[in-house]
DNA sequence: AACTGATCGTCAGGAGGGCTGATCATCAGC
DNA sequence: GCTGATGATCAGCCCTCCTGACGATCAGTT
């Protein structure tokens, strides 16, 4: 009865997703793409914002509104570089890094939930990263 | 290097998907969208705008616009239905027919030529069926 | 025939994401 | 000390989606 279209499939299935997400995040406060960015944030050295954009693939002029917004819940700092005063470099706060973890055990969760009608479920997130070409 | 979140790499296969047949559907002067309101139209009996907006699982007041934009290019039409006056039938003109035809082609070509990295793409297209529930 | 409630299509408007272009501060190279 | 490039920010536009309201029409009831 559906659309064999590929993008009508790949279109309702993110947004059966997205609209998982949103709810199994919000009690945290968060959304997908906040929890995006920290997740960027906190795998490894500090970023600027430019290098924060680049890892999500988000538009530069879009990256500056998501940080704003965590830095005005308390979950991310901005620094200036003092090595590079244009560069603001953003780090976790503490309770940035509490909300982070626990977020991301709900994010890990409600994927395998996601992936469960899936026989394999690892092998569907290869085949997307294949046609990522990475 | 890439995130493993699901709702990154969804994003991105669709927006990589987007852009190639935005750019492949160009010469017949159709988007994805259009396409799929076309095929929606094409698939047997005539369909009111809320059916067809029932099928492509767009929103009712999106649907309106799209058929405007096919009408003024001469693919569609709006007909009344004699039965229930209050139903806008829209059926495809000559010309919407071979545009779509062609098109259609142009969706079969390029959506193979998308799934070539994969070992089995028809396996990850039952996949996405599977997480919408079909 | 008249009333009521539901449905179809349309419109205005807002929210959100994505992008362009301009600007300012800062850096690196000459 | 110039010049060009880079990081961050801002204003603004476009597109998509959705809500709420409206008029027209239908179906069921009285």
């Amino acid at each position: 009865m559906a659309s064999d279209r590929l993008g009508y499939l790949l279109k309702h299935v993110l947004a059966r997703l997205t609209e998982a997400q949103t709810e199994a995040l919000a009690p945290h406060g968060l959304n997908g793409r906040d929890l995006a960015v920290l997740s960027a944030i906190a795998s490894g050295e500090p970023l600027s914002q430019l290098e924060v954009a680049a890892r999500l693939r988000v538009d530069r002029t879009s990256i500056g509104d998501l940080i704003d917004g965590l830095e005005e819940r308390g979950l991310v700092e901005r620094r200036r570089s003092a090595e590079d005063r244009r560069r603001n470099v953003v780090v976790l706060t503490t309770a940035g890094e509490r909300t982070f973890e626990s977020a991301e055990r709900v994010r890990h969760e409600l994927e395998r939930e996601f992936l469960a009608p899936l026989r394999d479920g690892d092998r569907f997130r290869a085949d997307l990263r294949l046609l990522l070409g990475e």
